[in-house]
DNA sequence: GAGTGGTCTAGACCACCAA
DNA sequence: TGGTGGTCTAGACCACTCA
């Protein structure tokens, strides 16, 4: 009887499309906002059926890395404001209201990676990293106080200008001047006592009780690009989450 | 011309197949950790193809309501010790070592829905609930004080021994006591100070910083049955968040 | 009307599991 | 060996968008 192969690395061809359709996402083939080819030349160009590549492509919308438009074509998702306030901003106000959201830089500075930033971006200790901090207004109320640290060598153009310029929405600075897109995130939250320092940047007794939120985002390829540290007011908004 | 039929109420094939295999689901057809029958013959009893049935079942395994084992069945799902700790509870030891989880039941009452409670729950003001407070301990720590509040009505079956007798497994005590089986979950999350009489149950100064998890959980169709309030000390432990 | 994504079908073969 | 889910194909038709 003949022995059936063994596929040590066997992958569906579906997930070998969604491999290759990232890869064209990280080289910058198709750039956020704009349309990847059809399934059908799709199908034609990897030598597949239209309803394989289709597979491909529904895990990546579900993962909200494309988006698909009937009638119109497939995108690559951007971080409209929108978005970045449903997907990556979870703080909303207790009483459901919705809000002036302000941000007031407070430094943008260059600086050395601590071992313990070099290991959460996987890069070397000592690095160079790009050191922002800054205060998030809701209704012109200080609520947030974030930090964000960033490495260097892919965000050159990152200035105290370029943010102000951008009015603070971070993403879309990546995304549309870095072409760094933003796909999956995770964040560890604490409560914890405001410090001396914070508690004057954001008006309040030393001690009061604020949310922790510690993030790292990552880009295609599940690559960490940035670290944030957010010190949240809970006394009128809270954190969202919902899960099935 | 003909004049296209308009369909107000359209809706996709796979979505109504979807809408009827919840109906079984609620209506108990089969219960949690039983196997539904075959794509194929579901295809028969709706007169369908298998890749539509199949189309259905993808997202109600997507949302965990049900379980694929390849070449077994599709079975629907159950909350397993794993699946609870890591989809319920999402309080995680900050050095990453695994702990023993127990907890302490302080009491089990009969009383009466306040409005806030009959709203979040959609029951009347006044109707009778179970309200349940508990310590949560990890390593023998107490690290959680747990308040939880069920609409009697739904819940018949539980008292203080039944709840000790699942170890505090609630949502265990409810999927195989009762048939109820909760697929999704929303989560208010802030940061406050400890209350004198939190502060005496968890051991620490009041004030202190705890991290306050307001959850209320919903079985199927959206229907909701159980809020509960969680005060954690997050010293040494962190709530966990991934998003995409 | 042409082109796109969205749905549905029918049938083939594969991988896995249990008896 | 038979039944299950998992993958893949080819082709049909529908719904939507835009020129």
């Amino acid at each position: 009887m003949i022995q059936p192969l063994v596929h040590p690395s066997f992958q569906p061809l579906y997930q070998q499309i969604k491999s290759l359709l990232t890869q064209s996402l990280i080289s910058g083939e198709w750039t956020p906002g704009e349309a990847i080819p059809s399934e059908m030349e799709l199908a034609a160009r990897f030598g597949v059926s239209q309803g394989t590549v289709r597979k491909a492509i529904d895990e990546l919308a579900a993962e909200n890395i494309v988006v698909r438009r009937q009638g119109k074509g497939t995108y690559v998702a951007t971080h409209s404001e929108d978005m970045v306030k449903l997907r990556f901003l979870r703080l909303v106000a207790s009483d459901g209201s919705r809000e002036l959201l302000d941000n007031k830089l407070l430094s943008c500075e260059r600086t050395k990676a601590t071992a313990n930033i070099a290991r959460i971006l996987q890069i070397k200790a000592g690095s160079a990293v790009i050191d922002i901090k800054r205060l998030l207004l809701f209704s012109n109320k200080p609520v947030i106080l974030d930090r964000i640290i960033l490495p260097s060598a892919s965000f050159k153009g990152v200035t105290a200008e370029r943010i102000e310029e951008f009015n603070g929405s971070m993403y879309r600075l990546y995304e549309t001047q870095l072409g760094i897109r933003m796909v999956r995130a995770e964040e560890k939250l604490t409560a914890i006592g405001a410090d001396a320092e914070t508690a004057v940047l954001l008006g309040l007794k030393p001690g009061t009780p604020l949310l922790s939120i510690e993030r790292t985002s990552y880009t295609y390829g599940d690559k960490p690009m940035e670290w944030r540290l957010g010190l949240c007011l809970t006394d009128q908004h809270h954190y969202f989450n919902q899960f099935e």
